[in-house]
DNA sequence: GGTGTGGCAGTGGCTCAGCCACCCGTGACC
DNA sequence: GGTCACGGGTGGCTGAGCCACTGCCACACC
């Protein structure tokens, strides 16, 4: 078994992190003037430059709002974030990752009904390599990272760009928390087989079969990763807060 | 007539802007490594603290990615890149925003059948406001940003919140180049008219119908937009400039 | 009393110089 | 031939300092 390997996390990392938390557990609430950075800096215990480097990260991703002579204050997310969150979301929360899967489910079927209309015959020959690539995956970490490969090839098959990067928006979100989410894939050549009757949809060009394939497909994993999430006793999957 | 307002653009600001130009033109390509830190700064004659908050809010975006001892790389963005990338993308091309628009197309369809099934009591009467809102609006502009938030109730009612930030996400794509597609709103009361079929089978609880309607909705406007944003000589509608 | 204005205190923006931590190639050493 | 220490180059972070912007309040003026 290789070692977990650690990441590095520099101090703005850290700092980001700790910073992201009290926002989102709401100790800065939206709307809310954070403190001023000279103060906030000390009280984190860094530079007021290392701090700005925190700040100014969480600002691009919309959680703060910084004016000059003013201060930052704290925005709504759910009003003005983007998809973007949805990593830091689904880390901190099962019910969002619930809501991710479910998207998933049904921007999966639209893709694939998508590129059943538009792959190329290159692009068809690929999804055949890399689905052969699921089966042949010697562990189930393996095969979930090709998997994701074998929907990424999809997403680029409907020639939409913008598939390509929803979808590697919500496999962000996906891949940080894939560990324990590793049920469907123990058995890579199962997993294949489960995926296999939607790429033979799109490489015969069968939209409706596609997304059909793709619904059921999506929903057979869906059941199984969040049934191997939740304990036995069944905690609610997706209780929306407020 | 209101004077112009010019968004204050701090140094950081337009460094990030000429950094990220320089990326997506490929004056640093994918996968390649950059200049050093102290080259880059003094290159375009700023601080290295500076050019660094510059760096670290592109390496957020998934533009780059920055190691330790080693340097600053540029990732291939089709690959990792999120759709938080998609504002800075719609405004450079107008492909991509074409492309954006498919997608919120075939996602707003998905978004409002869901919301016909699941919508509250609550959220079909706030609909209903929100569509007088576009109907009485006193511009182009505001029916515009009027409509914008039907459409984040329409999200919002789907009950899951995915779908309200990828609406955002959508949204913060288009509404910096809305100025240039504002012809489906200068007649507020057309506007809300198109609209109206899709929030009453919404409140109605007709999924089916709802879907529909949303799709016909968003042809139409688009078609209306996209139309309005060519030449009518006709030069090709996404033209990549070099 | 009402009005305008100048100054001031507080805030973020940006710079500067410097040291630390990390990676890797090189060459001495075993 | 393998190992390891070292040095050059890179990004990480610091601390102090000054500048620019905002809002407010006391003061002078009408």
């Amino acid at each position: 078994m290789p070692v977990e390997i650690i990441a590095r996390q520099s101090v703005v990392d850290v700092l980001e992190h700790r910073l992201r938390e009290d926002i989102l557990d709401g100790t800065h609430g939206p709307g809310e003037l954070l403190p001023p950075e000279r103060e906030l800096a000390a009280g984190y215990g860094v530079t007021r430059t290392t701090l700005k480097h925190a700040l100014s990260r969480l600002e691009q991703a919309g959680l703060l709002s910084t004016r000059h002579g003013i201060g930052t204050r704290v925005r709504d997310f759910l009003r003005v974030g983007g998809a973007d969150l949805l990593p830091m979301l689904a880390a901190r929360d099962n019910g969002w990752l619930a809501e991710v899967f479910e998207v998933r489910g049904h921007i999966g079927a639209l893709i694939a009904r998508r590129a059943a209309g538009r792959r190329t015959v290159r692009q068809a020959r690929r999804l055949a390599e890399l689905l052969e690539a699921v089966a042949q995956a010697p562990d189930g970490d393996a095969a979930q990272l090709a998997d994701v490969e074998v929907h990424r090839e999809l997403a680029r098959a409907t020639g939409n760009r913008v598939y390509l990067l929803l979808t590697n928006t919500l496999f962000n979100a996906y891949l940080p928390v894939r560990a324990a989410l590793r049920a469907p894939f123990e058995d890579p050549a199962e997993a294949a087989a489960r995926l296999a009757p939607v790429v033979r949809a799109v490489a015969d060009g069968l939209p409706d079969e596609a997304e059909a394939a793709a619904t059921r497909y999506l929903r057979a994993t869906e059941k199984i990763m969040l049934g191997s999430l939740l304990p036995p006793g069944g905690a609610r999957p997706a209780a929306p807060r407020a």
